[in-house]
RNA sequence: GGACAGGUGGGUGAGUGGUUAAAGCCAACAGACUGUAAAUCUGUCCCUCCUUGCGAGGUACGAAGGUUCGAAUCCUUCCCUGUCCA
């Protein structure tokens, strides 16, 4: 509803639309800018379709967003982008496959984009596999312990079989908390990486449509966010990433982080932070000057009976919802909420029913989807301050309405 | 009628004299989840009380007796269930 126009006529553009002819193969189109708050509405353009930001993109790791299929994000929640990984990807099925179907989006039959993460995530995910060097890092596949080795080069290349429109570098994410000598050490490392990296996505990229990112690190550090990114501006990348975040610091702290990292980065191109957030958190990042998000909580939770709604979560597991015949949100109109109650939706997770995880699903990714076209919206009708205000009154008063919350303070 | 095998907490099922209010699994109930080792993981799961503690009582392994310092565990009788034979 909020995203305007008529979806089937855009999906049959997209899928004719011939390479782009231009130098560059991302362009960034800004249309808008919140005078307040610096939040910007723009266009991303891509190889594989225009993507409206800020934009959150759901996770599908290993080429496939659980639960959902391609013509699910496409037809009823009209993703524009998606994530995939590389780690899991070059494990299984290996990149040659990959490019042997003619890439990622051949091969999952998604024609709208794809940003590959680099596997930088596995560096902090999987701690007790992995051991880092300053070449790169070496893993040992959670599948059968197989050691493989990965490098900036050699995660490019990947990316690159991949056909992703948007690659990412290979970085450290350091846990949290981390000390400083350890994080200028590590910080200093991800930009050799991102050099080295950039260096050879440049040696390779001649005629292929799409773009490196590189990734900020330098942990809960101001100073080392400074100059991480400062140095990272020398690699004239069409658009930089946030890393680092959503480690197990507080909510306020990752968004001090971006809120001081986010201004250094170049105000014409896009702006990525990694791994956020919450429903809340979403309107706050953008407000930082955010263009682009994208997290597993609306899929992960979903499938652990988690739900976001629009007057906050639903556990649908509660036995409260064992007799509700009230739809999960009655102000959403995805297809979960415009046809089951929450007794059902609570019956099929009581059950372990394989429709629970669709529905849930299905549902979650719409409400973030419909949250960022909400404050896409208000940015190029310059209401996005009175939005912030709103959706934060919204969740104060959640939060002063919830049960358990009410009686602790 | 006879011969075996059994009856354990909401279910299943370990346990054959003491560290057993009783393993494990399931169900139920609650919590966690942030660039996905996740359809995962954690906790609670007989009752009562409080100074909330590897706390104190009380019940409990079909029933009733018995042996023993001590019994889900050994003995006796009874009840019930299953299989087989008449």
């Amino acid at each position: 509803m909020l995203a305007g126009g008529p979806r089937s006529r855009a999906t049959r553009q997209w899928q004719r639309m011939p390479s782009p002819e231009g130098t560059s193969a991302l362009r960034f189109e800004i249309e808008a800018v919140c005078p307040e708050t610096g939040a910007r509405a723009g266009l991303l353009h891509t190889a594989h379709g225009v993507i409206p930001t800020p934009v959150f993109m759901p996770v599908g790791t290993q080429g496939t967003v659980k639960a959902l299929t391609p013509r699910d994000l496409e037809q009823d929640l009209d993703a524009r982008i998606i994530l995939a990984n590389t780690y899991h990807l070059f494990l299984r099925p290996g990149p040659e496959r990959i490019e042997q179907f003619g890439g990622l989006h051949r091969f999952m039959s998604w024609s709208r984009a794809i940003l590959t993460d680099s596997g930088g995530f596995q560096v902090f995910s999987l701690d007790t596999l992995r051991k880092v060097t300053e070449e790169g890092v070496l893993f040992r596949s959670h599948l059968n312990g197989d050691a493989h080795f990965f490098t900036p080069e050699s995660t490019v290349d990947a990316q690159l079989a991949f056909g992703s429109d948007i690659l990412m570098v290979l970085d450290e994410c350091l846990p949290y908390p981390s000390s400083h000598a350890d994080a200028i050490a590590s910080m200093h490392r991800t930009l050799r990486w991102a050099e080295a990296g950039y260096r050879h996505y440049l040696r390779r990229e001649k005629g292929l449509h799409c773009a490196l990112f590189p990734i900020v690190q330098g942990s809960m550090f101001p100073d080392l966010r400074a100059a991480c990114a400062e140095s990272l501006l020398r690699l004239d990348a069409p658009g930089y990433a946030i890393g680092g975040l959503s480690v197990g610091e507080p909510r306020d702290l990752s968004q001090e982080i971006v809120a001081v990292t986010a201004p250094l980065l170049p105000a014409d191109r896009p702006r990525y932070v990694m791994g956020v957030g919450m429903p809340e958190e979403l309107p706050r990042y953008v407000s930082h000057g955010v263009d682009m998000m994208d997290c597993v909580l609306p899929s992960r939770n979903a499938r652990n009976g988690y739900l976001f709604t629009s007057t906050g979560k639903v556990v649908i597991k509660q036995a409260r919802y064992a007799s509700d015949s009230a739809p999960l949100d009655p102000r959403c109109d995805c297809y979960t909420c415009r046809t089951f109650s929450r007794a059902y939706l609570r019956h099929l997770f009581q059950a372990g029913e394989i429709l629970f995880s669709i529905l849930a699903t299905l549902h979650n990714v719409r409400h973030y989807l419909d949250i960022m076209r909400r404050i896409r919206q208000s940015i190029l009708l310059g209401t996005f301050p009175e939005l912030v205000r709103l959706l934060s009154a919204e969740s104060v008063e959640l939060r002063d309405t919830a049960p358990s919350d009410a009686c602790g303070q």
